[in-house]
Order: C-alpha cells, then sequence, then structure tokens
DNA sequence: CCAAAAGTGTTTCACTTACACCCATGA
DNA sequence: TCATGGGTGTAAGTGAAACACTTTTGG
C-alpha cells in the first residue's frame, strides 16, 4: 500500500452484456471486432475506462460508441480480472449487464466495431477474451433476477399483451408457465395498468395491451412486498 | 481502444467486508489505518492488486497480511469506480465479501494496519473511503443470500445447536423465528446431520451438535432443489 | 364457418404460520 | 427444587399448481 502509486497498474475496462428480446427469443448484442486482438471475432461491447469517468459511466459511453445505444438498462454484474485473461496484457473489466426495448432502437456499428449484431442467446459464437464466460454469467443473473424484481419489463415495449409478458418469462426461465395461473400472478402483483386499446392487425381476437405501472411498483416496494412471477 | 496501452490507468485496489458471528451478534473486521490518507481512522482491510496475481488472490493476500485470517470463505461482492472515491488519486476498488467462523481464528493486525478489531455490524465508526457503503452492501448480500444458500455455516463452528443456527439466522435477518418452526425447517432441508454429542458446561439441558453436511448439500443442489429458511 | 389466439374459475395439495407444554440438567 | 433453555405436534390459513372450454376476430 505505501508505495502503491509507484506500482505498475492493470488496464482497467468495462464490457457489456445487453440483452434484448424479439419474435420469442431472447437476443445478445455483439459486436466484430474490427482491430487486433480477435480481429474479425465477435465480441461484447466494451473499451477502456477512461480517468475521469466513473464505470458506470464508462459502460454508457462504450455502448453509445460502438453500438449507438443510449438510455438501455444498466447495472454491474461482475469483474472479471484473471490475469491472462487478455493476450495484450494485464487487463481487468467491469462486466455490465443491460436490457434494451428492441425494436424502438436501430443498433450501428462504430469505432472498433465493425460490425454490430443480434444473436439468439440460445445460440452464439465463440466469442473473443473470456466474453462467453462473461455472457453466462449475464444469462444467469437475468434468469435468477427476473424471478424477484420486476426487470422483465425492461425487454418489452412500452404497451405489450399478457402474452408477450408470458412468452418472455418462459424465453428467460426456459420453461413453458400455464397460461390462467400466469396471467392471474401477473394481475394480483397490481403493477399492470390495462389500456383502452388492443394490438392491432392480427387475424385472430385482438390481445389487451398493458402498460407497467411504475409508481404503483415503487410504492410496493416501499411497503417491503413480495415480488414473484 | 486502439491506444489503450498509452492511457493513463486507475489504481486497482481489493477490499473486504469480513463478517464473523459471535455471542449472539453478528461482527465485522475492520483495520485501524497506520498511514495517510485517513490515518487513525477504521476501515475494511484490503490494498493494491498485483500484476501477477488475480483478484481473489490479491483479497486473500490482502487479509492475510493485515488481519491473519486464512481459508475465509470470499466472494466478490462489488466493484466502486467513483472518481474521487480515493483522495491520492482516481482508485478503483473490487469488494470482497468475506465470512470466517469466528473463535477458530485469532485475528492480528499487520502491515499497514495499527490494529484489527471485530465490530458489531450494527454500530460500527464512521470508516475510511467510502466504505461505509461497501459494508452496508455486504450486510444487505449477506441478508438475501443466506435465504436461498446455505452460507450461515460459515460463521458457525464447525458444529453447532439448532439454538445457535437459529439465533443466526434472526441476527442476519432483523427478526425473530418461530423456534418449532425453525427447527422443523432446518432438519426437513436434510442438510444437517445430528452429531451424538451435545454441548458442553451449561446449567440446563444440553443442545444436541449438529454438522453441516456438505455432500448432502451438493447433492441436493444437483437434483435442483430449493433452500430456504 | 374455420383457424387462431384471447380470455376466464375452481379444486387440490403443499407449505407456512401460530401456538403451549413437558423435559433434562446443573446449581 | 428451582431456574434455564431444550425439545416436540397440530390445526388453520394461504398460496401454488393443475386443468378445459367459450369468445372474438380476420380471412
Amino acid at each position: 500500500m505505501p508505495f502503491s502509486y509507484e506500482y505498475p497498474r492493470p488496464s482497467l475496462a468495462v464490457d457489456c452484456a445487453v440483452m434484448g428480446f424479439d419474435e420469442g427469443d431472447l437476443k445478445v448484442l455483439l459486436i466484430q471486432r474490427g482491430i487486433e486482438p480477435f480481429k474479425g471475432k465477435w465480441a461484447l461491447p466494451g473499451g477502456f475506462v477512461r480517468m475521469d469517468e466513473s464505470l458506470d459511466a464508462a459502460a454508457r459511453r462504450e455502448l453509445a460508441e460502438e453500438t449507438g445505444l443510449t438510455n438501455v438498462f444498466l447495472e454491474q454484474l461482475y469483474t472479471f480480472g484473471e490475469v491472462r485473461r487478455d493476450p495484450r496484457g494485464r487487463t481487468v473489466s467491469v462486466a455490465y449487464f443491460a436490457l434494451v426495448k428492441l425494436g424502438k432502437q436501430k443498433v450501428a456499428a462504430a469505432t472498433d466495431a465493425a460490425r454490430a449484431d443480434w444473436f439468439s442467446a440460445a445460440k452464439t459464437p465463440a466469442l473473443a477474451f473470456d466474453h462467453n464466460q462473461i455472457l453466462e454469467m449475464a444469462l444467469l443473473r437475468l434468469r435468477n433476477k427476473v424471478r424477484y424484481v420486476p426487470i422483465g419489463f425492461e425487454l418489452l415495449p412500452e404497451r405489450f399483451t399478457l402474452t408477450q409478458l408470458q412468452h418472455l418469462y418462459e424465453s428467460i426461465l426456459g420453461r413453458d408457465l400455464d397460461k390462467r395461473n400466469f396471467r392471474k400472478k401477473a394481475l394480483a402483483l397490481d403493477v399492470l395498468e390495462a389500456t383502452k386499446d388492443h394490438e392491432q392487425g392480427v387475424s385472430h381476437r385482438a390481445a389487451r395491451l398493458y402498460r407497467f405501472d411504475e409508481e404503483k411498483y415503487a410504492k410496493l416496494v416501499k411497503k417491503g412486498f413480495n415480488f414473484e412471477l
């Protein structure tokens, strides 16, 4: 500790596991690396932390720079610090977990990324660095967290049908849920607000659209409630 | 990214929130800083990460150096990276969460620590850096985690009575539990092995000693079970 | 009128909670 | 023999899971 500031320091990076939901399928956003090492390989978006920005800020900046995404749900996941995880030299990476409402935002590759694209979370290619491990942990976190915190709504458009919500949960949890029980429970939580509108352009009975009510949810949290789907 | 290795780098530290349980009370291990900054103030044990060691290894090393503790339960907690959290300059700290079986190990201050001592977790002094915040997060993690992972046993001696176990849970969760229900549930989980022995030297009926059965637990985990106390 | 998904209640079972007394031991 | 904590069972209530048919709409 006394001479700490003379010590050599590891490089410090952030990497983001960005997840979205589309067509009943959980997706992950990957970029194709435009530079060495691992040039041409797919990887999580990320980059180095600057001296004048917090870790969260670095994650948001890199995400915007490499993929064009802003205003996403972002939370710290885990810090990866094995000695040889980066061939360039000692690099510690703070991994982030991000959720985006797909369809709204277009992704666009930029800076060091040759391309950016969505992959089905179930079948991602072999990634650069230890990014497969990071991604695995992110998916695990999503599965665990979605059971007691309503983050699922971060993955849906502002208005959605109960069937969409159910399919989202099914694909995150990896198992089928009973329709009646699911709807009963979702509505009983009292955080969904029914709108007057219904989905459009389907060739069958149109489902009612619901909206997640942040205020009701905040009140419930205060009361020390117990969310669980 | 391209010029990353020319960028200035933050310092990288680890800090450990070490918790123990003694006399029915949850404790935290603090060191009194022997050097600036915050000389004389209490803080979490920790120090800088070396280039040739992983983050976990750094946490273990610092813990051993500053407090003499080895073989503790250790898991990464969260990484703190606000720009001005260390007056010496930009420093990012990977915080760890540690549990020790008290009574077995003596703590002894060393290196940069003037003293090391156990404090009741409920009433800790104002700490150096953002360590109060780290500690708070560690206690929160313990409260949440203890509900679905049997880490409570990391805080008890190898053999313990059911009443000790109950008091541990009560002090972590911050509320009283019903004796009969607690015992029923604890035994129903089928991870406790009754020994033939009883506690000694008490002036009332001596309670039976139990042991946590790691193997049974591992088997249950494999079967995808559901621990909860 | 057919296909396709929306929408809706009841019963059963398991688990949680509340609750009070006798037992064993050492002083 | 008294004080102290150890140890035990049952009943009521609450929440989870299983399960099938009618309704609406567009083609």
